[in-house]
DNA sequence: TACTAATCGAGACGGTACGTCCCGTCTTTGG
DNA sequence: CCAAAGACGGGACGTACCGTCTCGATTAGTA
C-alpha cells in the first residue's frame, strides 16, 4: 500500500513535520499571515530551512495543510430533521469559522492571498472547503435546487459581510436562514 | 476659499503624482498585486522613491487612490423605473467589475490583503464603494427596506461566488436580480 | 573698500553666517565630524539649507573657517628670552591643541579627512597653521637652522604621538624642547 | 590542533574572502577612500552585499585586513650591522610607504579616519604597525634608549612631514637618520 | 556488520526589496 | 538678490527574507 520507492535512506521525520505545521498556525495568530516567513516558521518549528522548503514550496501551501481540516470538520454541522435549524446551524457554524475560529483565520488569509496569487487560488480550488460543506447542508433540505446556485445563496450574503469588514454583530444567522429557504422553495420565485 | 495657505516651499509635483498612480496601475496588470514593489513603482513612473514615500506609506495605498474613483463610476448605474432592471443592470455591472475590470482586479487585490492586514482593511473601510453603490440601488427599489440587510442579499451571491474563484459565467445577474426583488418584497417575507 | 559689486539685491545675512560657523563647532563636539551632515548644520542653524550650500560647498570648508582663527591663536605663544621656555611653552599649546582644543579637533578632523580628499588637503595647504606658528618659534631660537626641517623636528615627535592614538600622557614638552634645542644646535650633529 | 570545530553549515567561501579584499585595495586605488562603499566593494568583488556584512561591519575594517599584512612587510627592514645604515634604510622604507605604497595610502585613510571614529581608532590600536617596526629598529640600534621616546623621534619628523601634505621630496631620510643617532645616544643627552 | 542513500541541523551564498538618510538642486513665496 | 521652506532625483545605508547550496552527522533498510 505503501506509495514512493523508499528505496533506503533516512524516512521522513514526522516530528519535524508536526512541529512545522503547528508553527505555521502559531503564526498566524501571533504575527498574522503577512509577517509570517518561512524563515520564522522554521525558527519557531526548530527544523532547518532547508526541511521546510523540502516538502512545501509556500507557507501558504503549509498553512492550508494545517487548516485544511479542522475547516472542514468546523463546518460540518450534524443532520438536523428541521431544514430551518439545519441550515441555521450551518450558519451559525460558518459565522463562527469566519469570525472566531483559527482555521477560519487561515483560510481568510489564504483567500486574501488567492485574489492576486494564482498558486493559492489553484490551492484552495484543490479542495473547496465552503463548497463541500454547504452542499452537505443543501442536498438535505433541498435536494432537488440548482445546488451551485443554492450555495451562492446560502454562503454569499454572510460572506461578504464579513469579508468586507461589516461588524459580524450586525448580521443574523437564523435571519438568513429563513430568507434562504424562502428562496430555494419553488413556490417563492417570482417568475420574468 | 483655499485654507493652509501654501506658505513657502517647492509644491508638490502634479507630474510626478499621476505618474505614480498610473505607473500602480499598470502593474497591477502586468505583474499582478503581489510582485509589486515600492521599488518598481518608482523606478516604473520615473520618479524618487523617496518622492513615493513621501505621499504614500504602502502600495495598497496608492492602488486605493488610484482606483477608487474609477470603481464607484463602475458601479454606479443609471436608474431604471423598472426593478427588475435596475438591479440586472447594477448586478451586471459588480459582475463587469469582479471579473474585468482594472478598477474591480485592484478592489479585489486590496480586499484580499485587507483579510490579513488591519490598515488595509482600514483603508477599505472608509470608503465603502461596493455598499455605497449597492444602497443606492436598493434605496430606489426597496426603500423601505433593511439597507443593510439587503446589502448583502443582494451582493453576496455574487461577491462569493467570483471571489471563492468559481466560474464567472456559471452565474447569471438576472437570476440572482430575481431573487433578491422577491426576498426584499415585504409580501414575499417568511415571518418568524 | 567693499569687494564684490553689491548692485542691489538683499544683503549676505550676517547673522545666518555667524550661526552657521556657531553650529558646525558645536555639532563637531557633539556628534563628531562623521556624523555632521550638511543638513544638520542647516537645522542647527535656523537656517535653510539652500544658504550654507550658497556660501560653502562642504563641511570642511565650514568648519575650517570656524576653526583657522582660533587655531593660530592658541598656537601663538609670547616670546620668552629663555629658548628652552619659549619652546617649551610652544610644545605644551601643541599639546593642548591636539589633544584637548575645540579648535585642535577641527584640525584633527580636518588633516585625518585631508588624507584621502585632495580637496581639503588643498584648503589645508591654503594656510599652514602648523607650520606657521613652529616658523615663528624657529625663528626666534635658531634663526640659522633650516626652518622646514626644524618644523619637522619640532612638531614631529608629538604629531606622530598623539595622531597615532597613543597616550598624550606619555609625552612630555619639556624633554621634547630639550632634544630638539640639542638637534638644531649645530655642534651636536655628528657627521657621516 | 585546530580549535572551534566546524559544527555543521556551509563552509565560508575563501573566494569570496579574496575577493572582498582585492577590490577594497582596487577601489581605494581607483576611486579613494571617501568614494568606496560597501555596496561599490560587494559589487566589483562579484559577491552579496549581505556576504561583506557578514564578516566586517565597516569598508575601515576591510581594508585594513586587506593592507596590515603589506604594510607589515614593507616596513621590516633587513638588520644592518651599521646603525646608520639600518635606520637610514628604515626611513626610506617609511618615505616609500607613506607616499607610494599601496598599503601606506590605505594606512594613511585609516589613521584619517581615525581621528574622528573612535571604532577605526581602536581597529588600528589593536596592530600597531608603525610601532612595532620602528620598535625593531629601535632595539637595535639603541637597545637602552626608551623605545616608547625613541619611537616617536625617529618617525615623528618624517610622520609629520608627510601628512601634513608637505611635499615629501624635500625631506631626507638619510638627514634624519643622522639627527635620530646624534640623539639616541647617550652621551649627546643634554642633561635637564 | 558494513554499506547505501536520503534526511536532518546548520549556516553561508547571491539576490532583491525594504524604509531611511543625506546629497545637491530646484522652485515656490516673501522680505 | 537673498532667505526659508520644502519637494525633487539620486544613491548608499544596514536589515530582512528569499530560495539555493554545501557541509557534517544521523538513521533507517539492504547486502
Amino acid at each position: 500500500m505503501s506509495q514512493g520507492r523508499d528505496r533506503g535512506g533516512r524516512p521522513r521525520s514526522e516530528p519535524a513535520r508536526a512541529a512545522v505545521l503547528w508553527a505555521v498556525d502559531d503564526l498566524l495568530a501571533k504575527v498574522g499571515y503577512a509577517a509570517m516567513t518561512m524563515k520564522g516558521i522554521a525558527e519557531l518549528a526548530g527544523v532547518s530551512r532547508m526541511t521546510v522548503y523540502r516538502w512545501w514550496s509556500t507557507k501558504a501551501e503549509i498553512l492550508f495543510e494545517a487548516s485544511a481540516l479542522d475547516a472542514e470538520e468546523e463546518l460540518t454541522v450534524p443532520p438536523d430533521d428541521d431544514p430551518f435549524e439545519d441550515v441555521t446551524r450551518y450558519l451559525e457554524a460558518l459565522h463562527y469559522f469566519l469570525t472566531r475560529s483559527h482555521a477560519g483565520a487561515a483560510y481568510r488569509a489564504l483567500l486574501g492571498e488567492a485574489q492576486h496569487d494564482p498558486a493559492v487560488a489553484a490551492l484552495l480550488a484543490g479542495r473547496d472547503i465552503l463548497g463541500d460543506t454547504a452542499r452537505a447542508v443543501v442536498s438535505r433540505v433541498a435536494p432537488d435546487a440548482d445546488h451551485d446556485r443554492a450555495t451562492a445563496l446560502l454562503i454569499g450574503p454572510m460572506f461578504f459581510w464579513i469579508l468586507s469588514g461589516r461588524d459580524p454583530a450586525r448580521i443574523d444567522p437564523a435571519d438568513l436562514a429563513r430568507t434562504f429557504l424562502a428562496q430555494i422553495s419553488p413556490d417563492s420565485r417570482v417568475d420574468g
